[in-house]
DNA sequence: TCAGTTGCTTGAGGTAATCAAGCATCCATG
DNA sequence: CATGGATGCTTGATTACCTCAAGCAACTGA
């Protein structure tokens, strides 16, 4: 097995290939299962994701826009609809008035648990997994895309 | 009742909501950093997610709608663009005159292998894990959102 | 044959995403 | 102070995305 002669360097024991197809599939389907018990709430997937990234604690609209990884000007607009339906708030920073801090409403937490307890293929799947693999798969997962950015919320 | 998931019930190493939690992060970081490449070649994400997907294979206008979770006619549009840019062909299927067949170009592989090769934070990730773990990974994936549908393609 | 179904497209309407521009505020330096 | 530059948010314009309803063509089975 190792002697294989692989075009990339040293040779793996499963290719990075491999597994970004395997990370891919779980994606798909872990997303998917997200993206209709959003909608079953009414949601888009952007604004589920939203309220997701909220219940960590609030945040600014910058802050927001980096965690997206999109333009600011984008989650003005989202933070609009979301908040025209109360599931959020602006709050002006006390500490600087260029800034609006978001924060979910109590209608807003109940909705996002609500998104999170209907991923029912998530749930039955995670279930499924036997104790020492729960532990491992939250090990390696941990450890994979480490994120030592972002405390509990960033605010302004 | 071993199926309802939560609070009573059988008491985990690690909880649902915990590993949820490492899953989103994870695919936070996977799917930025796949946005990110895709946009280097001036694709959005769904258009580099429609031709990840063609990778494995031709597929039918509706059998593209089924795995990226989206209506029919959205695929229409998307397909539009792709093909404009001469990175997808629509075929006619051989066998069903109503089924157009969706195939990548030369260009369009090049393309979508340029992206998964730019994906650098991931290559990077998955590169510093220890052989063992990339096994343990694969495998823990594999089982987890395990999808026993689709062969590569489902050409009509 | 022909009713029902399926596959794809079009059009309307709203959401998402980017960029450029603008205003208010903060901050550092003079 | 003051003032130039940077930062935070919003608006407007443009394109892409996405869903639904409707439509036509083609397949299917009775």
């Amino acid at each position: 097995m190792p002697g294989t002669s692989r075009p990339t360097g040293v040779s793996k024991a499963v290719s990075n290939a491999a597994l970004m197809d395997a990370i891919w599939d779980s994606l798909a389907g872990f997303y998917g299962d997200f993206t209709s018990a959003a909608a079953d709430e009414g949601l888009t997937s952007s604004q589920a994701k939203t309220l997701t990234v909220l219940r960590r604690g609030p945040a600014s609209m910058r802050s927001l826009a980096t965690t997206l990884h999109c333009d600011a000007s984008n989650v003005t607009g989202i933070i609009d609809r979301l908040e025209a339906r109360a599931l959020v708030r602006r709050e002006p920073s006390p500490t600087d008035r260029r800034v609006k801090n978001v924060v979910l409403t109590d209608d807003g937490v109940r909705t996002v648990e609500t998104v999170r307890t209907g991923m029912l293929a998530t749930h039955t799947a995670l279930d499924g997994l036997p104790d020492a693999d729960r532990v491992a798969l939250h090990d390696l997962l941990q450890r994979l895309f480490a994120t030592p950015e972002r405390g509990p919320g960033t605010p302004g």
